[in-house]
DNA sequence: ACCCAGGGTGACG
DNA sequence: CGTCACCATGGG
């Protein structure tokens, strides 16, 4: 298989020429939760290390990297291997589906972590994103491993044991409130043998069945971990925005999931979980469709 | 004081 | 199958 992206790489970093990827409309979309920004660069750690990442015009510098650990995992990570400008015109997305790419161009859906985004997710649930990113933080301070960069101490998202293994009290102090049952139940699932990464392999809506039988799991959150962690690009998350954007903007009245599903699978197709990031970050942040 | 946030659960028809 | 109160917590 050819490599959609051309790279150089030197000591430990990595230069993706001429990709067209925007790392503040894809990091701070609502799809992860522990980017942070200082000055040009952002930092994060993903997959037990620190990485820090830029651009230099068209190109992604990627810092803290081996080519190895590039190829393996943080290409995928950032979906390099996709062509964005040919799935993006296979879009029948119509004015509003302009207006959101406009609005935020480059925005690239992430392969993450199972288990981080499961448990991101999980927090996500009737919350807002910054107070998630606050509950993640705090749970990865108590329970993840110290990493250090350029002077500055990171953690490392918790194991599964590691947080199975906490009280339903240092849940609370982390401000996870009454989700802390959840949480401790599907860490504790995933201890016991649920296999998520098997998920990958299996059929969109039995993988999401299997993933609803976990506590604090519904069809939403399932979706969530299927789009930003599992590589179903079908996957449509369906939260208060988006519904707005169904309802409001392209005038479709039922309510019903299952119709929903159908529609933007007819206007988006086999990666409509691709526009429903577009879609969702542009209402969000412009507070679009409030009406009714 | 009230409403909302990338919803889910459990109870009840 | 659908509806609905309730759920911690913090910000507007």
């Amino acid at each position: 298989m050819s490599l959609k992206f051309e790279y150089e790489s030197k000591d430990d970093l990595i230069i993706v020429k001429n990709i067209d990827i925007n790392l503040e409309n894809t990091l701070f979309s609502g799809q992860a939760f522990r980017w942070n920004k200082e000055g040009d660069s952002y930092f994060a750690v993903c997959f037990n290390r620190v990485i820090e990442v830029y651009k230099d015009v068209n190109d992604l510098v990627i810092e803290n990297i081996d080519k190895e650990f590039f190829l393996n995992v943080i290409a995928e990570y950032f979906d390099l291997h996709k062509d964005y400008d040919k799935i993006i015109d296979g879009f029948d997305g119509g004015e509003s589906f302009s207006k959101s790419l406009d609005f935020a161009p480059g925005i690239r859906v992430l392969n993450q972590e199972p288990f981080e985004t499961l448990i991101s997710f999980i927090i996500s649930a009737n919350n807002n994103i910054k107070r998630i990113r606050l509950i993640i933080d705090n749970i990865c301070k108590k329970c993840g491993e110290e990493i250090e960069y350029k002077g500055k101490l990171y953690y490392s998202f918790p194991t599964p044991e590691a947080l199975a293994s906490l009280t339903m009290d240092e849940f609370k102090e982390c401000g996870a409130g009454y989700r802390a049952p959840y949480l401790k139940e599907t860490a504790t699932a995933i201890v016991d043998g649920f296999d998520l990464e098997q998920l990958s392999e299996l059929d969109y809506m039995v993988a999401r069945k299997k993933l609803v039988t976990l506590k604090g799991v519904g069809n939403k959150v399932a979706d969530c971990v299927l789009l930003y962690a599992m590589g179903f690009t079908n996957a449509f998350p369906m939260d208060v925005w988006i519904k707005r954007v169904i309802h409001n903007l392209y005038g479709f009245e039922s309510e019903k999931d299952s119709d929903i599903l159908k529609f933007v699978e007819k206007t988006f197709g086999k990666y409509a979980g691709i526009a429903q990031q577009y879609l969702f970050y542009y209402v969000k942040e412009n507070k679009i469709g409030l009406g009714k």
